[in-house]
DNA sequence: TTGGAATGTCAACAAGGCTGACTTAATATG
DNA sequence: CATATTAAGTCAGCCTTGTTGACATTCCAA
């Protein structure tokens, strides 16, 4: 009873378990982007222009702003990506109804094709991932990812998988 | 039975699962380097110098290119920081005793300090993240970090692990 | 002794972050 | 109505961190 003040083991969060996981996330993330990467790699884009395309097909018709929020990146720098996605066609933006001053933002058909290309190719990885894994794995690496998340950004997530 | 082929449920494999596990592990990460970034920022150096720092705290008296094939960055990359590193004097650099092409990595003291202080503030986060999920959801969390690694990289990851 | 491996260096370039300053248009507020 | 604020876009310039390509050095091994 003295070894913990809780009923349950805290082994799991001594200094090295912690240091384990920092570096799993670490290598993880790079299998978790390579495929997406290659798609990228050759059509002259980057991850930048894969994740406004992600989020405008995730939420079509979503304003600048909230964008801007979700990528956690300065306006100038989600703008040189739309500018470049609005040229080649793959991306739309509309001058709002209520707000004229907003811009909603939508894939267009060839957008929508990529984002689909991308997002196949993201998904592939996470299914073999989760399938190796099993439910209830996935269902503690979803715990523990929101728990990473701060508040804003949780926040941002939730309102997302909510519509 | 037609639902599945396992007897498990599979529905942790829909796309619509996926694409949250995708989105989670965006947000998430956010979070993850938060941290450390925070401390990088006013003391001119980046997310590159602090990878190499924790892995040469990790494994003292590893070569360039051992170090070069975990972060898989080029060694053009990698050597403009080191060069920085070692001229600050947070990295000392030794010629190899068996094979003298190679050099080994070693913290020095004040390097070791600066990975305690960044280390000490990823481990924080995370701290918090695996107590508010709790140790089931923390080994689950593991198994599908584990599982999204490519092979090569989960070798790697693990021949750390056992020093 | 010669070829190849490990390392380091120089140069040039690109992606994608950043800040600051500014414009335009439209809404909100006094 | 006049003014302030907000949303969006733009220009210029800077930094970090990634990339290639070319090349020198050193040293091991066949």
């Amino acid at each position: 009873m003295s070894e913990n003040h809780t009923g349950e083991s805290l082994l799991f969060l001594t200094d090295e378990q912690l240091r384990q996981g920092i570096e799993a996330v670490f290598f993880a993330y790079r299998g978790f982007t390579a495929a997406p990467d290659q798609i990228l790699e050759g059509i002259s884009y980057g991850r930048a222009h894969h994740r406004a395309i992600h989020f405008i097909g995730r939420s079509p018709g979503m304003n600048v702003n909230r964008l801007l929020a979700i990528l956690g990146v300065t306006k100038q720098s989600l703008n040189r990506v739309l500018r470049t996605l609005i040229a080649d066609g793959l991306v739309e933006s509309r001058v709002g109804k209520a707000d004229k001053r907003e811009r909603h933002l939508y894939l267009t058909e060839d957008g929508a094709a990529l984002e689909s290309r991308l997002s196949e190719a993201q998904r592939a990885q996470m299914r073999a991932a989760y399938r190796k894994a099993g439910p209830e794995a996935v269902a503690g690496f979803r715990t523990v990812l929101e728990a990473m998340m701060d508040p804003e950004l949780r926040r941002l997530y939730t309102a997302l998988r909510e519509g």
